[in-house]
DNA sequence: TATGAATGAGGGTTCATTCAT
DNA sequence: CATGAATGAACCCTCATTCAT
């Protein structure tokens, strides 16, 4: 009847999808309900996305891409390793402020069934890019001496985690805060 | 057929179901090969579980009073407050090791579908306990000044991703280091 | 695949549910027979019925609502008290004949697992037509003293039970054969 | 562990089987619910019955044949019809009054899955007893002039009805109200 | 005799997917 | 492009029955 854009429709039931699968969780996010919350047809939906996984995927891969994306152009701008930590965690918990329904599907759904090897590698390529920050760091005086490696990976754990609890939890949590633990720790100065 | 004492079977049956549960998640994963998986028959499940759910549940229980009593034992001894943080931080990390499926589980399925009310209970117990050791740590000269309620907020969130790390990523985070990091942060001394 | 109007599948259903239930009982149908013998798919009941009981109840209602309008009209009519009788005889036994699955299912199921409240209303509304009828009828001198109550509560026994020797048995009994019972006793006159 | 002679324990089996089956009707009667009514484990119903329809069976048995006798010991007395039939009628009400369950079981379960033969020609057998006191009735002068098999069909019908009145609406008939109607009929008398 | 844990077939129900319109 | 009735595999759960003790 309604006559309507291809593109129009599409994005329709991906919004959608979002909302749904971030509420139920994949498994029980049912195609009817992303189909009557898109306002279009079961059968619609099957003229866009191949299945429902298909569905997912290209949600997840969407969002991502522009996460990604987002990170790249704010890391390839020269600045101290300092300052390009603090804008990497700043721009992650912005992030997560702004996509809390992406963040727990995402994390919900993590490496589960499919995808497994693509979330993997996502992570893998963040934690990258913080070690070569921390390696910079290091090696202009900034950072203390330590592994960066290792400090990538709890650095991206933690991350992870506090992006999380915004999420969940609605916790307030500003990017200042995080990084002022992350630069001078917890411990009094001077002892 | 069989006779078998019934805790045994039960204990089988818990095992069976954590190793699926965390696979696939509480949606997917189904009571057959839970059953099977334990190596008994269907309706055996049912004689030690009402249904999925209290299955699930029970699951839930028993691993969390588990870590809730052995962080009681240890914050109960009489410590600094870098120490009892340290213990508390090496708590969890051990246990994320041990149980790595536990925690898998518990994020997927963290506040969905039921027991939503239980899990935010049990991590906001968590981070007030935190919280109290961060306030002693303060009064006693060992941490700086700060705000600790919002930094209980992101330790809390800081462990809870490093613990999934561990579990999904296999990631390798000794509990000194993310110690060290936490206490003395990323910045060379002295600057 | 096949597309069928709404209403059609409906009925097929609906058809198929009473031959299956008055066969097997409520508790022993089950919906994978009805479905076949409807020549229709498992899921494709639940497009028209919520659920077995849900089947179950629309069917017992459409026919009770057709039983009692056709009683209405019949007695709505002006007859002497002994026409209305017979009338209201003879409705019950046609009915008997041409619905003797109903009769059966709502005899099995009388006042069972759910309906039991509208099941003893109905037959509750019956009896208070007959009473009503003999009242007139002992008011008009048609009928001799008797306390219209209890009379009624016979009759209507009596019909529930005639009705299911029909439906049961095949038991071939007349509304005249019946009728001239009721009216005259089995005596002989001038005792 | 207690020692009980066999026929006790088979006597609280089929106690407690004719409360949950009339209660529950067949199909949904559970065993379980049998055992633990009677007192007895699982198993032990098993010892005295080969399965469920045969525990069914034989309770039908039983007290169809106490009824049968019942009617015979009654009717082997010398009697005129009009008695002959007044005490058939007394003891169907009698029995009804007593023997609730059984009548709301032997209707529920009339005749479906097992049994069918059986039960029908119980009830030939009785309507054929009618039949014999009809004819008696009419040939002593007794009863007016009518065809005895139609008659009995009627009365086993109606009969079968008011039973059922009684059994489950808890009907206040007497075998003296029903025994008049049946004799007198209901028109005023010299009409 | 007696027990009750164990079995597994079978029933109600859901939902991803298809396809005639 | 769009629709939604129809399909049927697969899920959760029950319960008659067995058998080692």
């Amino acid at each position: 009847m309604n006559k309507r854009s291809g593109t129009e429709s599409k994005q329709k039931i991906m919004k959608a999808a979002m909302d749904v699968f971030s509420r139920k969780g994949y498994a029980k996010a049912n195609i009817r309900e992303i189909a009557r919350t898109a306002g279009i047809s079961i059968g619609g939906v099957y003229l866009y996305f191949k299945n429902k996984e298909d569905l997912y995927r290209n949600l997840i891969k969407e969002r991502k891409i522009s996460l990604r994306d987002a990170i790249e152009t704010t890391l390839s701008q020269p600045r101290t390793a300092a300052e390009s930590l603090s804008a990497f965690i700043k721009l992650y918990l912005d992030y997560a402020v702004k996509h809390k329904e992406f963040i727990i599907l995402h994390i919900r759904e993590h490496g589960f069934s499919f995808g497994a090897h693509e979330k993997r590698q996502f992570f893998s390529q963040q934690r990258k890019l913080i070690e070569k920050i921390i390696h910079r760091g290091i090696q202009s005086g900034e950072f203390r001496k330590c592994n960066p490696e290792q400090m990538a990976t709890i650095l991206m754990g933690s991350l992870r985690g506090v992006v999380l609890s915004i999420a969940l939890d609605d916790a307030h949590i500003t990017p200042e805060m995080l990084s002022e633990l992350v630069y001078r720790g917890l411990l009094a100065v001077g002892r």
